[in-house]
DNA sequence: TGCCAGGCCGGGT
DNA sequence: ACCCGGCATGGC
């Protein structure tokens, strides 16, 4: 892995390329969870349309949406595809959430009050929830200093040689934990730069690395056929 | 036109 | 403990 203030260096790189992101794009922290349940292996855009359908019928709170029909779900969010799957795991999450918040607590500080590795657990425990839903949802809706890992920050990493070949989502959380502070603006952005990055420079099959803002400082990647 | 997108689960080695 | 197929829609 790379030396302690090689991640910040990147970041650093990366914020003055692309600016500050502004994530998690959602007006409140249930969209939030909402979010990064419809977004697994989801282009955003499809999301959108989902969380505007739920908008609309008026089932982006935590009560609303755990009563909601799961056919009329089913149907709401088609667009964020998965569909059948992704409206159980929303019920799920969607109670999960009421049975720890007030109706009025539209904050989730009913939730914010407990500890991270409770609250990790706790959502590990839901059916459809894995690491990087329960960590986007740790980070980007209850504020905690958690980074979040993906498949970008793998690959991107990964061609690099910035992270062990074959290592777990938890060795990779670990590297960045012991390298970086625990701020969660921090932490918020840098794995929302990560993403951006992805997106314009790094895709699976067609890399542009040579007009990627890391390439000065990292030079080219190390391996790129290979998806890490 | 295919390939891909801000994963996760269950069954098989 | 890994490895793999299935899940599904919309955009480029």
């Amino acid at each position: 892995m790379v030396a302690k203030g090689q991640l910040l260096t990147i970041y650093s790189e990366l914020r003055r390329a692309f600016g500050h992101q502004h994530w998690w794009p959602a007006r409140t922290p249930f969209e939030v969870i909402v979010g990064a349940v419809l977004t697994q292996n989801t282009n955003w855009r499809n999301v959108e349309k989902a969380i505007r359908n739920l908008e609309e019928a008026g089932l982006l709170s935590a009560r609303a949406l755990g009563q909601a029909d799961p056919r009329r779900l089913q149907r709401l969010i088609r667009p964020a595809g998965y569909y059948r799957q992704k409206a159980g795991r929303l019920l799920g999450v969607a109670r999960w959430v009421a049975l720890h918040c007030a109706p009025e607590d539209e904050g989730l500080c009913g939730l914010k009050a407990r500890s991270t590795d409770e609250l990790r657990r706790g959502l590990l425990s839901l059916s459809g929830i894995g690491p990087e839903t329960a960590d986007s949802i740790l980070l980007y809706a209850l504020a905690k200093p958690v980074f979040v890992v993906d498949a970008y920050t793998v690959r991107v990493m990964g061609r690099h040689g910035l992270i062990e070949p074959g290592g777990s989502y938890a060795d990779v959380q670990q590297e960045f934990h012991d390298r970086l502070p625990q701020d969660v603006e921090l932490l918020k952005d840098y794995h929302a730069q990560l993403v951006e990055l992805g997106k314009r420079y790094c895709k699976k099959r067609y890399p542009d690395c040579a007009r990627c803002p890391l390439y000065p400082l990292l030079g080219p990647p190390l391996i790129v056929e290979a998806d890490l």
